[in-house]
DNA sequence: CAGTGGTCTAGACCACACT
DNA sequence: GTGTGGTCTAGACCACTGC
């Protein structure tokens, strides 16, 4: 973050002792709220990885007389990166930067839920790497992950076991160039979620996600992989993970078997 | 909305120059954020029916002095609100009580998107009610509406068809007390969401609602009626929703037909 | 024009966590 | 105690809507 940058409003200042400054690019989108061009710089911050995931932020305060604004505009900003999962904020200690790991929240995007008790009373899943390879990415993969065909691409295959069970096969894609280095070696002597990995690894964090949700049936390596029965009836969820930046940084094509559990969506 | 309750913090006043008065029960939970007393009493106006689905509430300024605090507590006591969809702000008019008319969204809980194009590029949808009675609820139904097994419930039977295809048929149980006078004439004539004219005719909002989705086969009836082979695997959402006191309202189960259409997700 | 919500400030005190 | 976020107030001005 450089302190540098002081937010402009682009019309008149509310009351505020803001005079601009000379030479001020709208690095920030001109004419909008100023907490909104707080926001934007924190979210520039994290972006770069000025402050890492898990790691404490400056305070409000300090935030406030860097960006030459009241505490309640800094607040602002910081309640809406806080709603939308990108900081956690602790009274007494400070405003974090959120993070896959520590949370006992082992999957952050996974909605499957045990039709008995709840997620945490199945434990630890289980996790079978069936493949790992490094190809070059089909069309229909490198337009999800925003890269040209061809381009180097991770496919990993692997299947979740909840309770025993097997659950959940998953293909995952991910782009060459940003998890340069990842083996399968490093996936299987990992313990933890696969996202906690990327942040600690690759300072990569899956920042939100969209689904695609079907419903299919199992072919014949499916079914051999999850042990049912071929044509067994499987939700097919396709997931895009993204940064920062909006920018997709994952491709994940889920095949779940729902007989013992069920997708969970909450509707607001 | 009694504007003779007024809110009490319980513990000490914070600057504010409010003398908690003499006899004041604790309506609100006591020991909570002024905020939070003044969001609970407007919910209890919006749940009593003190301002209607589309109707304007009272403005910040009058809340604010009606409740004896200041414009900014009643600000974030609305913002909460606006935030669950239940208030919807629009800057130079004033908030209104969130509503399923007017709104050109037609269907506010329908995830379900067609493969090509958008919700709206498809049009309307028509509906074909296949069957309409009252019976006494079954066990598990009772249990999803909060009501005694056996007590009276209203079954609707319906499919969905979008673009001239059938894609979704539904089984939608709601509770007989509230519903009283509900019939298949009734239904037949309608033109618009079943939501918004459960808001009209019988003054139920739904406000939130949970879903279980899983993947089934079509049976020898679902294939029927939705016009495809036997075994189609088809996605099973059970929905439950809700008004105002997390009361449920309403168990919908439908079968989606997923070639053309899948269900959206956004994970945050 | 008046009235509404939207933004911003400045200052106060409370609740909590760490030392 | 010190420092953090959490709540609350009072007052100012801006942006939008409709008369």
């Amino acid at each position: 973050m450089s302190p540098s940058t002081t937010p402009s409003n682009g019309t008149t200042d509310q009351g505020s002792g803001i005079p601009p400054g000379p030479g001020e690019a709208a690095l920030a989108p001109a004419f909008s709220p100023l907490y909104q061009q707080i926001k934007s710089l924190l979210l520039n911050g994290l972006r770069l990885g000025e402050w890492k995931p898990g790691e404490l932020i400056p305070s409000e305060i300090e935030l406030a007389t860097r960006f030459r604004v009241s505490q309640g505009t800094v607040r602002k900003a910081i309640d809406e990166l806080a709603a939308d999962n990108l900081l956690i904020r602790r009274q007494g200690r400070g405003t974090f930067v959120a993070t896959h790991a520590e949370h006992q929240v082992q999957y952050r995007f996974l909605k499957l839920m045990p039709d008995k008790g709840d997620a945490s009373s199945q434990g630890q899943a289980q996790r079978q790497i069936v493949d790992c390879k490094r190809l070059r990415a089909p069309a229909d993969v490198a337009r999800h992950l925003a890269v040209r065909t061809g381009e180097p691409v991770l496919r990993i295959q692997r299947v979740l076991h909840f309770a025993g069970k097997p659950t959940i096969l998953e293909d995952i894609w991910l782009p060459g160039a940003p998890f340069k280095g990842l083996t399968t070696e490093r996936l299987r002597q990992d313990q933890g979620p696969m996202y906690a990995m990327f942040e600690a690894e690759f300072g990569i964090r899956m920042v939100r996600a969209d689904e695609k949700i079907r419903a299919v049936v199992a072919s014949a390596t499916d079914s051999f992989l999850l042990a049912v029965a071929v044509a067994t009836p499987l939700l097919s969820v396709e997931r895009t993970a993204f940064t920062y930046n909006d920018t997709p940084m994952e491709l994940r094509r889920g095949l779940y078997v729902t007989d013992t559990h069920y997708y969970r969506n909450a509707l607001n």
